[in-house]
RNA sequence: CGCGGGAUGGAGCAGUUCGGUAGCUCGUCGGGCUCAUAACCCGAAGGUCGUAGGUUCAAAUCCUUCUCCCGCAA
């Protein structure tokens, strides 16, 4: 597959490992990722990761800031299939009809499920036990093309977005480079999605990641896990915002009102929710680092803790 | 120069408004109680209060500089 003239199109770390094993595999002859940007406190011109890699290889790099517009650029460079994972951008038609062996994406979830930006926190955040990477032929409706391949993955109880990030990032380029070939010469599947089973995964919003503790214990769990280790599940005190890194949940009669600290000891803190009590156990404070509830607890007055009421905005 | 929070023994914090001997909760070490303990009691060590300068009889505290950490917004 050395001769395969690709051009690949990707943004953020999940990108990475695809857009390495397509430089072992094939001849990656263009990098298409978004513009640099200007990057937290101090403003600093940020490369993409996608972006860093290329480079290293001394692939050339496209960034068009509306690639809905400016496209004429890959329209010239002579390639065989374009191959996109987590770009950012929507591409237009004269884009998709322009490879030979068409437009691949790879994406991670089992579609027609998640369709969209946010598959891996979605599938934690709604308590899955299984995900997976789908390899598909794009069309002009977002995640909605024929499917290539797909593959599952089994969630473990260890697993948060970031090791789940990190996993099928690495099947969905495995996977890419398996189904390749059949691709190449035409002898690949092509099923078309169930529209039936459709369900999207919008980009998380500032307001999802507020902590809802009229929820279900397990519900609140999955909440802190499918937000960890970004963008994080948070709840406000006095005012103040607290992420949550970790918990864990104890069934328990509650007659307290749901969303009030009802536990403060040396050790934890207890905080009401549906059908029991949530223990948190790492948190990170406003403007502080993160820290085990331990820690935090040593420099609090306890006995003004508790009955407080987490805010609920 | 986008907006804001922060830096105080090993950890987490108070003290800063209104300058006057550096404190709390833990941890550590030693001792005691106990069948035993992550529980309890007694004691000890450990800090030039982020950096540099200024004001003052006197600065953690007031003024200025710089560094580092964090959240938001992009």
């Amino acid at each position: 597959m050395k001769d395969l003239k690709v051009i690949f199109m990707g943004t953020p770390d999940f990108a990475v490992p695809v857009l390495q094993k397509l430089i072992e595999n094939t001849n990656v002859v263009l990098v298409v990722t978004q513009p640099d940007k200007l990057v937290g406190r101090k403003q600093v011109l940020t490369k993409t990761p996608v972006k860093i890699e290329a480079e290293k290889h001394k692939i050339s790099v496209f960034q068009p800031e509306k690639i809905r517009k400016d496209f004429s650029f890959i329209l010239n460079t002579e390639a065989d299939i374009i191959i996109t994972c987590a770009y950012g951008q929507i591409l237009p038609k004269e884009i998709l009809t322009f490879p030979r062996l068409g437009c691949i994406n790879v994406h991670a979830s089992l579609l027609p499920k998640y369709r969209g930006g946010a598959p891996i926190h979605k599938c934690l955040l709604n308590g899955d036990d299984k995900t997976g990477i789908t390899i598909m032929y794009m069309d002009e409706a977002m995640d909605s093309g024929d499917i290539i391949s797909q593959k599952e993955y089994k969630i473990l109880e260890s697993d948060n977005v970031g090791t789940l990030h990190e996993k099928l990032s690495q099947l969905g380029a495995d996977l890419l480079i398996e189904v390749l070939p059949s691709i190449v010469n035409g002898t690949n599947e092509r099923i078309k999605q169930n529209e039936e089973e459709v369900t999207y995964a919008y980009t998380i919003k500032r307001e999802e990641e507020r902590i809802d503790f009229h929820k279900k214990g397990q519900e609140v769990l999955n909440h802190i896990r499918g937000l960890n280790p970004w963008p994080l599940a948070n709840f406000m005190v006095d005012n103040l915002e607290y992420k949550v890194l970790e918990a864990y949940f104890e069934t328990k009669e509650i007659q307290e009102e749901v969303g009030k600290i009802v536990e403060v000891t040396k050790n934890t803190l207890g905080i009401a929710c549906q059908d029991g009590i949530i223990y948190l156990t790492k948190i990170k404070p406003f403007g502080k680092k993160e820290m085990n509830i331990k820690e935090y607890l040593n420099g609090i007055d306890k006995e003004k803790w508790i009955g407080k009421k987490v805010g609920i905005l």
